[in-house]
DNA sequence: GTCTATAAGCAGATAGAC
DNA sequence: GTCTATCTGCTTATAGAC
């Protein structure tokens, strides 16, 4: 029983290896260039270990690539914009330093990895639905997605373009210079 | 002589049936998912003459991926802001409706195609440079790169994601939402 | 349970026939 | 000049030895 505990132990520690390999791979390279190979590689396993623990590759993106849960929908009716503002912002200031490496995975494949794309779109758009729901004014659903798209090409600028321009900008500054930005688009000028 | 110009014209024609389909392909799913061999079948012609007009897939990437030129640099001084977010608010709202689908084979692949995203750095530096150049106030670098991850986040979201709720809604609308925020990042507070 | 060996497929690129 | 045939290399995935 001691021997079978340790053998789960060591089963989970090595699965969590390749899923830590895996997830950086991801997030650094992309889908298509990802290999099992050199995940298991990275991983110090055996390529047919990471078949045999995730199945294929496609399970195994989906184990390691993640977005962040959907905006805390709590009261359906329509919040002051200033409040939407700041809960965006809080939301870009915390991602911007720490995003997950999962987030950053699901984000790097965006483009090019249908079934990422469509996970993307899904969580943006359920974001976009409970903002656009908060907002006051005219088309709250439009604004609501140049919200999103705005955090999304921030992110996009800073973490997986790694624009000059942005490295080194601490997160609040960012964030201080793109709050009268968000403003205006939540209370519909 | 006559029989000279129609083989020249011929081939032109067909160089640029080939090219036509990259782009489109290029576009449509990115660099990796892309293949000679679906190009040449594309452009009704075979493989091996693709790669004898543009000797690999990546020169046939380069040749078919092109970003827009670079901000027009005229006067190096600092101007109006209200000037530069209706230049920025005018090359969007040229781009979203007709971005040329070269811009978009550059941009589709420019998170997975180290290529790709070393042009679309280099591009997005020297936009970043010279519109940061022509703002007055703090930091002014970072808020030009802000002002172009928006623009990126907004033809990712529409053009590239294709979220619905960024779907018919036409440019000027658009960019009549995004202007108070342009401004906003424009002028400094 | 883990790894060796290999299957099966598809890619880019090339050599040479016509 | 154009296309057939093939080479070489790499991938995911599997079957079976230990």
């Amino acid at each position: 029983m001691e021997t079978y505990r340790n053998r789960a132990d060591r089963r989970r520690q090595t699965e969590e290896r390749i899923l830590d390999t895996a997830r950086a791979m991801f997030a650094a390279v992309g889908y298509e260039r990802t290999t099992i190979r050199a995940v298991a590689t990275g991983a110090g396993v055996d390529p047919a270990l990471v078949m045999q623990y995730f199945g294929s590759k496609k399970d195994l993106f989906v184990a390691a690539s993640k977005l962040p849960d959907d905006w805390p929908a709590e009261g359906e009716g329509p919040l002051d914009p200033d409040e939407v503002t700041e809960r965006l912002l809080a939301t870009l200031g915390l991602k911007i330093g720490g995003i997950p490496e999962s987030s950053l995975a699901m984000m790097r494949s965006m483009l090019t990895h249908p079934e990422a794309a469509q996970t993307v779109r899904d969580s943006l758009g359920r974001w976009i639905g409970a903002v656009g729901n908060a907002l006051p004014g005219e088309d709250p659903q439009v604004r609501a997605a140049l919200l999103m798209t705005t955090m999304v090409g921030v992110i996009i600028g800073q973490r997986l373009l790694e624009l000059d321009a942005l490295r080194d900008v601490p997160p609040d500054r960012l964030v201080a210079l793109l709050r009268p930005c968000f403003a205006a688009l939540a209370d519909g000028k």
